[in-house]
DNA sequence: GTTTTTGCAAACCATTTGCAGGGTC
DNA sequence: GACCCTGCAAATGGTTTGCAAAAAC
């Protein structure tokens, strides 16, 4: 089952955000989906991929393979992945949704303004902000949204 | 020019996202766009509300007070007003944007999950768990997006 | 008088939905 | 065989755009 990943355009940045390949799958088999072929071929399209990906780009991906997924059912299925948390959607500023594979547990990610890299961020000093500014207006969080933006360490290297 | 704020509906919390009335129009001003008519109704607008809001709303708002405003140009404005930090744009989940009338510093909101009240947050400790993140990963960080949600002073007085 | 703005309506584009056929269990 | 899924195409809904008329400078 296990997959390799000797096909991918970009290796340079696998880092915290890939996940293992069959993760995106089992989440939707352990939650009682069926196996089909479309939701396969999602599945492994997610996994090839290492940062943030709109609905569209996977069209776009299954259209070039002929995998023949429909529109439809790639949202259909991102929306049942976010749900079940394996994939995490991000809100971009133009409106459009962005979504990234990850495990199940809450954390941030930095995306890299210039590649678009991105990497798991953990709760560093996070959930002492949140006490702070509960602290200071008496309101109580039970959420929030947080999307870091910045060049990664291969990106700034470049002279420009 | 001062305008008074006695049509306001809701007056419980104006707290910090109340921006001065003309704030909203001095921005356009400063920057040489012409006054019209068009863009004082929509900065009288949004100095009437508090919380956060949509095009949608200033729309609404302009065609119940029969000012003739197009939905276009609601749009426009509220990008002009976006560039020029007169009002910040939150991209929400389901794909729409919300505005916050705001002064033109870097500052983050946080919004009542209950009644929609908002208030500015100061950056209180902010700055150093984005420093903590630039040293864990190495990305230099440029540019964020922070949203907090909770239940503000007043409304975990209710009971529920 | 020139240039910017505006309103309208049509265009856009990401996402959703209705539905008949097809695949999974 | 029953029910779940899918693809297609049409519908939706927020936002944008083309354009001629109107307003600001």
């Amino acid at each position: 089952m296990l997959r390799h990943l000797d096909t991918l355009t970009e290796t340079r940045y696998h880092l915290a955000s890939m996940t293992h390949p069959t993760t995106v799958q089992a989440a939707l088999d352990d939650a009682g989906y069926r196996r089909t072929g479309a939701r396969r071929s999602i599945a492994d399209l997610i996994s090839a991929r290492n940062g943030p990906f709109t609905a569209a780009d996977l069209v776009a991906d299954a259209r070039s393979k002929r995998l023949g997924v429909g529109r439809a059912t790639v949202f259909r299925t991102l929306d049942v992945l976010a749900e079940l948390h394996a994939v995490e959607r991000l809100d971009l500023p133009s409106g459009e949704h962005a979504y990234v594979a990850c495990e199940p547990v809450h954390h941030h990610h930095v995306v890299c303004s210039q590649c678009g890299a991105s990497r798991d961020v953990d709760d560093a000093g996070w959930r002492a902000v949140v006490r702070d500014i509960e602290g200071t207006t008496g309101y109580r969080i039970d959420d929030h949204r947080l999307e870091l933006f910045g060049r990664c360490p291969a990106c700034r290297k470049t002279i420009d």
